[in-house]
DNA sequence: CTCATTTAGCTGAGCTTTCAACAACCATAA
DNA sequence: TTATGGTTGTTGAAAGCTCAGCTAAATGAG
């Protein structure tokens, strides 16, 4: 902040908003990672990953490509990718003729496998926690608020 | 999942949804996570700790209290509050006469001018991506929803 | 009192994420 | 061609988080 005196400070309604936002998807985010940890030794961002592989054409994607989809950075995508190797779910290689620098992750048969056990416990953990709890009207609005968010958010992308 | 064959699927509609929410969620939390870091070298976890006791009498909580004020596990409070006291922004001593268990935290000096320096910068950036962003409308929907999933999750707790 | 159970808090290991730096490659233009 | 600048993907170090395990203290039942 260039001027702390001209600070907009939150009002108390705001702060309430703002905490109980901050709380519940902390919470929810919590909840869905330990189920999913507990039972396929996964956090979200790797199920997350398999999941946009299994839904590509020919279950792979170009690196940058998939970390956008992943909300990822490539960093942590590399990091992730590694890991998912290591464990025979995801392999690696480049591309034929095309840009030397792109490398592609592809799902293996093991990998696909894996998200197969997976999914069912994760569904259920998803609709227990958000479908269950809140009404069609909330979520509808949520819809409608998430949307709004994410446009906002990469229009200020600085 | 006991039985995978019956699990609920979500549908195209509900999977919009999710996916939306996490989104925005997690983008969210990354914006104000990587402005505070930036300007204060702070993440958003140790900044509420240190909100928290700010707003406390004495400027002081027990450990057990502070973990729950700040959504968090004992153990990740553990390490936060051992990292912030290497910062001298916050001091441990037990508690006298009481229960000999108990260890209480405190808000040095240091650690509420550090409180007050990142202060507007954070509020800043909450305005700009949540309040600036939502109408009115959205905003009361959205704590609505968070109050709801809220009290759901902490029902269930498991 | 004694024993078992629960609670408060801490710790270390392992894992994930972030950040900065880097190499390799592409694209463009003089 | 040769600069120049941007892009792709990886890497290593540092930091935070999770989990299991632990100690010490409180609690409660017999």
């Amino acid at each position: 902040m260039e001027n702390p005196a001209e600070t907009r400070w939150l009002t108390p309604r705001e702060q309430q908003i703002w905490r109980s936002y901050m709380a519940a998807s902390l919470a929810l985010q919590a909840r869905i990672d330990r189920q999913l940890k507990a039972e396929s030794g996964m956090p979200v961002a790797y199920y997350e990953i398999l999941v946009m592989l299994s839904e590509s054409p020919g279950r792979s994607l170009r690196m940058t490509r998939l970390a956008e989809l992943c909300n990822s950075s490539r960093s942590r995508l590399s990091h992730a990718v590694a890991a998912l190797e290591k464990l025979g779910y995801v392999s690696r290689c480049g591309i034929a003729g095309g840009d030397r620098r792109a490398a592609v992750a592809q799902l293996t048969d093991a990998g696909y496998d894996a998200l197969v056990r997976a999914a069912p416990g994760h569904v259920n953990e998803v609709r227990e926690c958000l479908f269950d709890a809140l009404s069609p009207e909330q979520l509808d609005a949520l819809h409608d608020i998430s949307e709004t968010l994410r446009t906002a958010l990469d229009q200020q992308r600085r």
